[in-house]
DNA sequence: ATTATCTATAGATCTATAGATAATGC
DNA sequence: ATTATCTATAGATCTATAGATAATGC
């Protein structure tokens, strides 16, 4: 948004800056990011993220309090906008549920591989259970039961019954997240084709008939497009 | 096999043996495992796992050569079953396809589910990259050929062309092993029950239709209780 | 003699803090 | 005065090794 001045305050830098053009902070997320999700959380030291961000190891604390606030800061940034999109699709009660299933997959697989690096594995790591990311958790919660209740609507999903519905969502989500290993294994893959063909196997998982499936993909396009 | 000796050769222990009944090699492992699966691998010290193993720290190394060897080991134990399981089904050329990848996604499930430690999480673990740990890689990637040798040979998949056979062979690997995230979220989940329905779930992102999964899902069940 | 353990520790980290420094802003 | 950085370091690890020790085996 606003252009970095030209005159920056402070003691200048022992190290020429990045040429990312990305303020402090973001250069620190983007630098936690790529190491965090390539080598894990505790195994990247503070000192190699300050390093790639281009700063010496203490003044990574002039912008967070400490390294679990760059991770916490991170897993926030990813899962929100899908949460975003989601409580947009659950809303749209004009379209089909199975229409809004296959778009609520098809851009969750977007987002998850769509970026420069493959951030849903920061999900994957262990340090994310400790209470610290409790609020990253509840979000993550709400963004599952927004698959529970689309599902729930569908054709299939309104004959099942409670127990069913509730095992039916989770391998859903569980396909969805499952592109985190399959980017992970090929990390070249093409996101767009790999978005649509998890949003069609969804839609199986879910019990639509094979037939009807190019139909409800049809119509989730539309509703992508128009969101 | 072999009960342990009453009396026993070295030094005695300074912490009273664990009740386990296990040899120090497998007491060792069997700490690990519950450490490395809970908190990570890089975040679990070797002080952590001698402890609850009963020993002190420098005697893990009468047993492994260093940590790394701990983790290959278990990894190595894990995957293991699974494909020797794998081949078996996919050298049963009298049943068709459709049950034996059925019962190969039942049987990888159960395994992964089944354990006392939700061992499936060692394979998210980021060190697991580590070149140290291609033997696991190695014996991981067969055991994804065995599903999509399956896949290949079913119905729906003998109609896919080669980019999209091994598209919906990722999603299929995918589905199974997202079970482990299903299981990390809910620890306390009916293995058996999860692995039935994770098996129909794969049936469904092959292309089997609906009304067809209760047969192969019994021809596969009928594959497990004679193997 | 062999084995399984122990104690002690070297050497290499790693996170966070203390406090100085060198810019700009007013 | 404020800000963004720096250098230096305290204090707490952590892994792996060196070398002693206390059993059993022969």
């Amino acid at each position: 948004m606003s252009p970095p001045p030209s005159r920056r305050v402070g003691r200048p830098r022992a190290q020429t800056r990045p040429t990312s053009g990305l303020e402090p902070r973001e250069e620190v997320l983007a630098a936690a990011a790529e190491l965090f999700t390539t080598g894990g959380y505790t195994a990247t030291s503070t000192r190699a993220v300050a390093e790639r961000a281009g700063l010496r190891q203490a003044s990574l604390y002039h912008w967070f309090a400490g390294k679990e606030e760059i991770l916490a800061t991170l897993l926030e940034g990813t899962v929100r906008p899908s949460l975003d999109i989601a409580q947009g699709l659950v809303a749209r009660a004009g379209a089909s549920p199975e229409a809004r299933l296959w778009a609520l997959c098809r851009s969750d697989v977007a987002l998850l591989c769509g970026g420069p690096h493959n951030l849903g594995e920061l999900y994957l790591l262990p340090e994310v259970r400790l209470e610290r990311f409790a609020e990253f958790h509840r979000v993550r919660d709400q963004l599952k039961s927004a698959y529970g209740e689309l599902l729930a609507a569908t054709g299939p999903g309104a004959a099942l019954g409670a127990a069913d519905l509730s095992c039916r969502t989770d391998l859903l989500f569980g396909l969805t997240e499952s592109v985190i290993l399959i980017r992970r294994a090929d990390p070249g893959r093409d996101a767009q084709a790999l978005a649509e063909a998890t949003a069609d196997a969804a839609l199986r998982v879910v019990g639509v008939e094979p037939q009807q499936l190019a139909r409800f993909a049809d119509e989730g396009r539309g509703l992508l497009a128009r969101a």
